[in-house]
Parts: structure tokens; sequence; C-alpha cells
DNA sequence: GTCTATAGCTGGATAGAC
DNA sequence: GTCTATCCAGCTATAGAC
């Protein structure tokens, strides 16, 4: 059947939640999917080949399934919801497990490299996308740029569960203070038109601020 | 001599930075330290061992060299300076690479897991304590507590670090969003008495706070 | 498409000569 | 303390029977 493929790419993913990178070869992935271990090469030509497709795959599948979810966002209050929402998920399914993993494997392999700065950009674009949407009018919309705010949530989650691996305290207080930290711009949302005058001022244009060092 | 054991852990954080957790054996470590693969057990009793003192030792040492510069910290501005160049010094030297690919092999290894949770401690014992000091009267002080801060900032660099390997362009945005984020919390420093109680009041006691759901 | 078998390599770890 | 030699497990990848 053509769900031996299948098999792999849940076995791949299984594998390397439970193992690490580290911990994947051909042989322990095809015994976690029940199959041959020589079928990893007759369908995918070789181990690496066969965890970007299964990454990507599994990628693609979530970021649809909260595509929905993710548009119907309005304020911070929603985001930083949804946001433990789709953590909590994330974290009991694995998923972010395994892209902390590979892109451990893909710091020193540059096949894994392309398919899993692939699958990161698929959440990047999904998350700049909300945040553009919720943080229009706030002084946050104009002081950073939308990407680099993406890129920064994105990469603030990969560390957390990193962290969360080898101290799960530190990682929940982590959580939490990003969370309260979130709420400075909600509270930014109530300010009165005079206190927000007062912020934008201060804050200025950033694309005129010079790159690098001024007096303070 | 008795620095067979220095060329060894000098070898062993040299392999985790240019092959990754997943490229480091006895035999790799001993190859790039020069000397024989069966020293690593005469010495350390196991590749694992070996790693776990050549991180923490490793580590102790760049806390160390850092603690001056850290206790000159006094504005916001000043943390964002040196926090700055220490992000490069990590980099180019590769310790935060290092620091990233431990955290992903302790996340399926108990024995690296103690070690990396121990070095990882140093680092956010470090920022935590110029975190307080640095934001000691802003309104963030009261808002978040500084041990979650602290593994906040840990986490978003080792993420950082990571998002980088794959995708540089991106990590750099990340990163100067992430400074400008940091001056929200300057330009408070500056707002005027009235404005500063404003905001104060609209955070409120963030222990009375219920921990989950309420209406907006 | 799937299986067995196997070549050829790299891995951890140890024994024992020096 | 260091080196050689070695055992054995596990690895990728392929050839070839079914």
């Amino acid at each position: 059947m053509a769900d031996t493929r299948q098999k792999l790419i849940v076995g791949a993913m299984e594998t390397i939640r439970t193992h690490g990178i580290a911990g994947v070869s051909a042989r322990t992935v095809a015994a976690s999917a029940g199959v041959n271990q020589a079928l990893v090469f007759y369908h995918f030509g070789s181990v690496d080949d066969l965890l970007s497709e299964a990454f990507l795959s599994a990628t693609r599948a979530r970021v649809e399934r909260y595509r929905e979810r993710l548009a119907a966002v309005a304020t911070v209050r929603d985001l930083l919801d949804v946001g433990r929402r789709l953590h909590e998920e994330e974290r009991a399914l694995g998923n972010v497990t395994v892209l902390a993993q590979l892109l451990a494997g893909a710091q020193s392999d540059a096949k894994l490299a392309g398919s899993t700065a692939e699958a990161l950009g698929l959440w990047v674009a999904e998350i700049e996308a909300v945040l553009v949407r919720v943080l229009a009018g706030t002084p946050l919309a104009d002081l950073a740029d939308s990407a680099g705010l993406a890129a920064a949530v994105s990469a603030a989650f990969i560390g957390l569960e990193l962290f969360e691996g080898v101290d799960p305290v530190g990682a929940h207080a982590a959580l939490t203070s990003l969370e309260q930290l979130a709420v400075l711009v909600e509270v930014m949302e109530d300010l009165g038109p005079v206190t927000r005058r007062a912020l934008r001022a201060k804050l200025r244009p950033p694309a005129a601020r010079s790159p690098r060092r001024s007096r303070a």
C-alpha cells in the first residue's frame, strides 16, 4: 500500500520527538513505523530526505489547522489566548520539539537546513500576518518591523521549548513573564490619546534612527 | 601531561560547534584534540561525561569574564549595548551554538540534561541580577518576575541562535526588533510621573490577577 | 513494493603492551 | 598516561529474491 510512506513519515516524527535528532536512523524510524528498514531508502532515498519531507508535510498540516483560529484574532488579549492554546497543543503533539531538534541538526547539515528553513518560514509568515493585524494602531506598529517581530516570537518559542527540556519550572516562569510583557502592549491600546501621543513622540521614526551608537 | 584533559575539553567544544551534537563521538573529539581515542574514556569515563565537564568549565569561564562588564550596567541602554556586544562575542566563539546543541541533545539524554541545566543556570542567574538592577523603578519591575524574565531572555537568545543557522536575515531582523522593543522600556524611564502612574494603575498587582481566563 | 542478506563503515568501550 | 588492537553494536546503502 501507499501508506508505508505515511507510516514512515509518522515514524520519523515520532522518533525525532522521543530520541532527538541524534537518535534518528533508518533503523530506529523503521522500527517506530513498524516497517522494514530498507523501505526508507526505497521510498525516500535517504534518511535526510525522509526527515525533510516528513517535517514539511507535518508543518503544513499544522499551519493549515491553525489558519482559521489565527484569522479570528483581533486583539492582543485574543492573541495571547490563542498563542497559549497553540503552544500547549503543539507541545502535547511535540511539534515544537521536532522543530527545535531539526534546527539543531540543520546547523551542520545543509540538506536539512533548506527544508527546515522552509517549514519555519510557514510559521513565521502566519505569525507575522496576525501581528500586523493586532498591532495596527499601537506604538509597536511603527517601532519594530513586523517580519522581525514574527521571527523573534518564533525564536522565543523554540528557545523556550529547549529550555523546558532541562528546566520546566524556569521555562514556565519565562512564558508567564512574556505574557505579562505583552500586557504592556495591551495596556497601550487602552491609553488615552494624550498619553499615546507622548509615547509616540518619544519613539520617533525608527527608520531615521542611526543603526548603531549614539549618545544617550 | 595533565593537559591532555585540556586538549580533550577544547576538542569537545570545537567538535560540537562544527559538527553539532549528532556529530560528536569519542573518535571525532579525539581527532580534533589530536590525541588518542581511548584517552576519552581513560580521563572522562564516557563521551557524555566529557561533554558535561567541557561545557561547564567553558561556561564558568565565560560568565566569569562578563561579570565585571555586566556589573557596570545601569540603564536599559547600557544593557542593550553590553547585550549586543556579548551576543556578538559569544557568537564568534560559538558558545551559544554549543549551548543550543547541548540543549537539543539533553532533551533525550538525562545525563546531559543535568549539566546543561547547571550551565544554563549560570547565565540565567547573571542575567537576572542585571535585570533586577536595570528595571528597578520601571513598570516592568512589578509586572513580571525577574527570574522568569531572565529565563525568557536566555531562551530568546538560544532560539535566535538556531534561527540564525537556517535564516540569518530573519534572525537579524528579529534581534533588531527585540532591541526596539526594549526601547519601549527605556522610554518608560523617561515618562513624566503622571503618565507613569497611569500606566502603573493599568497594570495593577499581577499577583492578584487570576491565573487563567477572565472576561476582557 | 517488500523482504533478506550483506558489504563496508563508524560508533562505544575495554584489555593489555609499553 | 598513552597507544594498539580488538570486540561488538549499530549505521547507510545496495543487490537480489520474492
